[in-house]
RNA sequence: GGGGGUGUAGCUCAGUUGGUUAGAGCGAUCGCCUGUCACGCGAUAGGUCGAGGGUUCGAGUCCCUUCACUCCCGCCA
């Protein structure tokens, strides 16, 4: 028998009733009645309701002590009367009365409630995460945590992955985020980088032959924070396979979302079988890679509309002819919407930095009709023609926006979420996943006008070798994908490029060198050259897995330990300084500003 | 790096056009109370109004600077 309970503080029942038992907890809740105290022991599995009266010789040292102290309570389960049960707790018919009781932790007076829905500063939170974490709401978040991990765990396995680990001291990467480094004492000058995934190393453990890999990898960021962005470091359930094609991969993960999420949410899935949407496509009919298929909104380019001569919207028309476009978006039967619906999101439009959203609503009188403040611009049959190409109807309002390509994707994809919100037309109650698909290899950069790769360098092109276009490398497509959950990007994966000769011409292309590459990624394209199968993967995100079972809008709230947005850990005091001697040892020394 | 929001008691917040001694609930301390489950009742303590400067007869309130937290943009292959 246990030194400190008989039972947990959610297992007594009437069944247990007359037995002597003892159970330890922290004091969640006293209700003192000065000759008749109540005491609301709880721990990590629920709470029991104890008591005790003046006739106890310990009363009054009990009825002193602190919220929060933890103690291991003697006594007798008792029967409650019926009008005394209490229906919201697992014990609430029994209540124990107490004859003995002793103190194994003491509390002082406390810098925030534990028995409390409030909500708190985040910084306070932070500080005394160990108290926040007492509180019922995330306590349950990171048992849910511990049980999404358990059963993915489980679910691979039996799925046939092998899990490894992967070094945390690894090299800098050129490309993607921004590494945290690390001194080697070792090798004076030189530094290690915390993995920003084990992208490498995953992939040399399919070349080593391992065929099925996977792990819930820490991956480390210096970037900045977001809602849904720790700073610093983050999980993945990292995976990859060899000789697989992409739908190979969708099939696995497709299987383990929908089976994850159908175990630990009551939540509907919109779809079983994710639909693919090529980025192209996501793009003009979402503005993002990332949208959120429970919003029924679509985007729709309608440029050509603007070079009639029956369209008279003489702004939108010079803008078009200097190589602008436009987009709109329909909401269905909003005639009777009154103006200030419209003009709020205008006006939001224009604080986004945006030159506001045009709008008008369909109407028919003998013909069809525009109304609202550019409607006069439209002839009916250019409205007609705007009905067909956005498959609108009579009642309904159609919102312009018109821009560079770029900046019209970015406004087009805010409005759809702010119009879905204004006019409520998102079903909370579900995930609608989809895949990303056929991102371009590689981008231009805006700034320095350099082809650069939009991904991940490492990914297959398109096609066959002789077919591939290296003349026009926009052109080039990869076996790049993304998984997004109601508009939350989960992950990237890829088939990888597994072939040496084509990650030269891909790399040079990007402006690296054969030896730049020799150098950069020594290990990978050694490996590639002695026997590499093809292989691919991905590595959706744990956190943000999470975060959507659990209901949550911020990361943190999932997260165990989490740092604040300056990347700072208010518990532990990180980061901190170091002593002259640990930078000695080290060959650095600190430069301070000014 | 840029933009928005917040900052008043240990915690959560109120504080009017600038005007008497800055308030409430929870918590703490003390007292009363034998059936509560947000127990109830009474009292007491607790304040650099984030910090610094300015305007004014007078600033929690107006202005400037600055700091902290947070949300967003940039960034995150």
């Amino acid at each position: 028998m246990s030194k400190y309970r008989t039972h947990k503080c959610n297992e007594l029942r009437k069944s247990d009733v007359n037995k002597n038992v003892s159970i330890s907890g922290w004091i969640n809740k006293k209700r003192d009645h000065g000759n008749l105290l109540f005491v609301d022991l709880r721990d990590n599995y629920g709470i029991t309701q104890c008591i005790i009266d003046r006739e106890n010789k310990n009363f009054l040292e009990l009825e002193k002590t602190q919220l929060e102290t933890v103690i291991k309570v003697n006594g007798k389960v008792v029967n409650r009367s019926d009008e005394t049960r209490n229906k919201d707790i697992e014990t609430g018919e029994i209540e124990v009365v107490i004859s003995e009781y002793e103190i194994l932790g003491t509390c002082k007076e406390l810098p925030m409630p534990v028995f409390s829905d409030q909500e708190y500063a985040e910084e306070i939170r932070l500080k005394y995460r160990f108290l926040d974490l007492r509180r019922k709401k995330i306590h349950e978040n990171i048992i849910l945590r511990s049980k999404v991990i358990s059963y993915i765990r489980n679910e691979m396995t039996n799925l046939g992955f092998l899990e490894f680990q992967t070094p945390i001291l690894t090299s800098s990467s050129p490309e993607g985020a921004r590494d945290f480094l690390v001194p080697s004492r070792l090798n004076p000058g030189k530094f290690y980088a915390l993995p920003q995934a084990p992208q490498q190393f995953k992939q040399l453990i399919m070349v080593s032959g391992f065929d099925k890999y996977f792990q819930i990898a820490p991956c480390f960021r210096d970037e900045d924070a977001r809602a849904d962005r720790s700073p610093g470091e983050f999980y993945q359930l990292d995976l990859e396979m060899s000789f697989v094609e992409q739908e190979d991969v969708f099939n696995i993960v497709e299987t383990l979302m929908v089976n994850t999420f159908k175990n630990f949410s009551d939540k509907k899935l919109m779809y079983d079988i994710f639909p693919k949407i090529p980025y192209s496509e996501a793009m003009l009919m979402y503005g993002s890679d990332k949208p959120d298929l429970r919003n029924p909104l679509i985007i729709n380019e309608i440029t050509e509309i603007f070079n009639r001569e029956d369209v008279t919207f003489d702004i939108f028309k010079k803008l078009v002819k200097s190589g602008f476009k436009v987009r709109s978006i329909t909401t269905k039967n909003t005639k009777d919407k009154p103006r200030s619906f419209f003009d709020n999101i205008d006006k939001w439009a224009k604080d986004q930095g945006a030159s506001g959203l045009a709008y008008f609503t369909f109407e028919k009188d003998n013909k069809i009709s525009a109304k609202g403040p550019v409607g006069k611009f439209f002839s009916e049959e250019a409205l007609l023609e705007i009905m067909k190409i956005t498959k609108s109807e009579v009642g309904d309002s159609i919102f312009l926006a018109c821009g560079k390509q770029k900046e019209l994707e970015k406004i087009t994809a805010l409005a759809r979420d702010k119009i879905a919100n204004d006019l409520n037309l998102i079903d909370d109650n579900t995930f609608a996943f989809c895949w990303i698909v056929n991102y371009p290899m590689f981008e231009k950069d805006e700034l320095t006008k350099k082809i650069k790769f939009s991904h991940n360098p490492f990914s297959m092109p398109q096609g066959e070798l002789k077919d591939i276009d290296f003349e026009n490398p926009l052109d080039i497509l990869a076996f790049q994908y993304d998984i997004v959950c109601n508009g939350i990007e989960l992950s990237s994966g890829a088939i990888r490029n597994h072939k040496p000769d084509l990650m030269y011409k891909l790399f040079s292309i990007a402006g690296y060198s054969k030896s730049d590459v020799d150098e950069k990624f020594s290990g990978m394209i050694n490996a590639l050259s002695y026997g590499a199968p093809p292989h691919g993967g991905i590595a959706p995100g744990i956190d943000r897995i999470v975060m959507l079972l659990a209901n949550e809008k911020n990361i943190r709230e999932v997260t165990m330990f989490p740092m604040n947005q300056n990347a700072q850990d208010l518990m532990m005091n990180a980061p901190s300084d170091i002593n002259q001697e640990q930078l000695k040892e080290l060959n650095l020394s600190i430069k301070t500003k000014n």
